[in-house]
RNA sequence: GGCGGUGUAGCUCAGCUGGCAGAGCAAGCGGCUCAUAUCCGCUAGGUCUGGGGUUCAAGUCCCCACGCCGCCA
């Protein structure tokens, strides 16, 4: 059986889940259902990035500590997944004892090699920013215009330059490494310039120690190496035999991801210093990074000052979950950014769900209950309909390997159109009893239907099958297969899937 | 300050290597009536952010400007 290792971000628990994670986790929910679907097995790991002075900062303002801070939030992203139906295989933090040791002997063989040696970082930092400035920004800060102070001290830094040519030389033979193509250019122009090595430590308590034997007195282990790390740690690499006989039975299974989701803005933390530790490490490379866009609310950047927040949570319990994954996946292609309105998400949740989608299971099962006592009728000739719906397998593939949900939802709304447009043609409610064949036809592209929308709409799809009496029917690809539903079988009464909103 | 992305109809987006501006939604009109006032059809709607340039021909290629987004331990 084909295996599939698929990733997010683990989330930085400094603040609350926001409308951006879920995004991410959505659609890589949606990746893990279709490859399931598929017949892969597939691990689908997700978590939360824990340590760092954010985190301590954080805490220490709420009047808690980093510990009891985190274990709060994370219970947040828990339950916004259960409420979300995201079915990972596994949720990771880096708190987690076993993970800390891995990245300590990460560290430790990196020394070994060269990879990892000592020095002195110097740069400037504007205090009341909180961040650091590049060196061809100068003395004063981009932001705000102040001057900063000039920072020495001692760290550890990462051989980054080491990596350059090899990295150039991946990009070039592995072009579906860095997606969408957009991102590749950019990436590459960052490796026109020299890469400088990169600082290893903070100092920071509330981070993972340096391993035994290291000196450094106050500082931890930079939270992005901690955090990168987690995708290695997560199908339980061991870094103290890295032969592959020694691997775990996970690892081995499942290493190297074949798809990982991020934002835009960490594409570089991604796209070169991750390989960059990775080839670091003799590790064979993921297949794929995607960064997708940003959702903006009312075109600007959400923001807790300017009150534009979307709440995931309150979303959900006003307009339901599904139609949360809905939106975010078909409003706007996966690598561009959003805009994210109340009224963008009101209208096409009438217009697709409502209207189009929900209203036409509803009215054909209408007709079944009225004109044949809600038994299926027998069938004869599946028509156009049985045609679309069968030729979508390899479209939908395409689509998906592609990242492209807008298309693969736009894809389905043609179908979802059809059915309507058939059903206007056919009109069998005029036909009465010789509309027999017209109702199985739409009772077989409804069942279809539900199992291409099942990875954007996990609870829809099973409603639809429920009330056409399908549940015993199959649902991986042999569910494709026209005529399955045996005629007779009971179509019940169900309020709308997608009640109007008004 | 540096690097990159993006800007096409009211809204969300297609327009591959330059060759008569497209779709969905919203709007207006007509039809149907099984259905969640839903569905089906038709119509209208654009100085392709602005300014220069290359070309027989530019939304598409080049230069400049502006807006927005991201990154720059």
């Amino acid at each position: 059986m084909d295996k599939y290792y698929l990733t997010t971000p683990i989330y930085y628990v400094n603040a609350q889940p926001h409308i951006g994670h879920v995004y991410t986790t959505v659609a890589a929910d949606v990746l893990a259902r279709w490859e399931r679907f598929l017949g892969k097995e597939v691990f689908f790991l997700t978590g939360t990035d824990e340590h760092g002075s954010k985190v301590a900062a954080a805490a220490e303002q709420a009047g808690l500590s980093p510990r009891e801070l985190v274990d709060q939030t994370v219970q947040r992203y828990l339950d916004l997944w259960n409420l979300l139906e995201i079915k990972f295989d596994r949720f990771i933090r880096t708190t987690e004892t076993d993970h800390q040791k891995i990245i300590q002997s990460i560290f430790s063989a990196l020394q070994r090699n060269g990879d990892i040696y000592p020095g002195v970082y110097e740069g400037h930092y504007c205090v009341p920013c909180e961040r650091y400035l590049a060196p061809a920004e100068g003395v004063d800060c981009a932001d705000c215009g102040r001057p900063t102070e000039k920072l020495s001290e001692e760290t550890y830094f990462f051989r980054l330059s080491r990596y350059q040519e090899r990295l150039k030389k991946h990009f070039l033979e592995n072009p579906e490494f860095i997606q969408p193509e957009r991102i590749r250019d950019e990436v590459t122009n960052m490796l026109s310039d020299p890469l400088p090595d990169l600082s290893l430590t903070r100092r920071c308590r509330w981070g993972v120690p340096l391993p035994d034997g290291v000196t450094g007195s106050g500082l931890t282990i930079y939270v992005w190496f901690d955090a990168l790390l987690n995708y290695l740690t997560g199908v339980n690499y061991n870094p103290l035999s890295p032969a592959e006989a020694n691997q775990s039975e996970l690892f081995k299974r499942f290493w190297p991801p074949d798809v990982q989701l991020i934002g835009k803005d960490i594409i570089r933390f991604h796209h070169i210093i991750w390989p960059a530790i990775l080839m670091a490490l003799n590790l064979p490379l993921p297949k794929k990074v995607f960064g997708h866009g940003w959702w903006l609310s009312g075109n600007e950047k959400m923001s807790k000052s300017k009150g534009n927040v979307v709440e995931p949570f309150d979303f959900c319990g006003r307009y339901g979950s599904e139609a949360l994954r809905y939106f975010l996946l078909a409003e706007v292609p996966f690598g561009m950014d959003g805009n994210f309105t109340e009224d963008a998400f009101r209208k096409r949740y009438n217009s697709d769900l409502a209207n189009d989608l929900g209203n036409l299971v509803h009215r054909f099962n209408h007709l079944v209950r009225t004109n044949f006592g809600g038994k299926v009728p027998v069938p004869r000739d599946g028509g156009i309909l049985a045609r679309k719906t069968t030729e979508l397998l390899p479209i939908l593939t395409k689509k998906m390997e592609n990242l492209d949900f807008f298309g693969f939802l736009e894809t389905v709304r043609e179908v979802v159109s059809t059915g309507n447009h058939y059903l206007d043609e056919e009109a069998p409610w005029r036909k009465g009893p010789n509309s027999g064949p017209v109702l199985y036809n739409l009772t077989e592209t409804s069942r279809i239907l539900s199992i291409y929308l099942e990875p954007v709409l996990p609870r829809t799809a099973v409603l639809i099958r429920r009330q056409l009496g399908l549940m015993d029917l199959p649902t991986g690809k042999e569910a494709l297969t026209w005529g399955l539903t045996k005629p007779g079988t009971i179509v019940t009464e169900a309020p709308p899937l997608f009640p109007r909103i008004k």
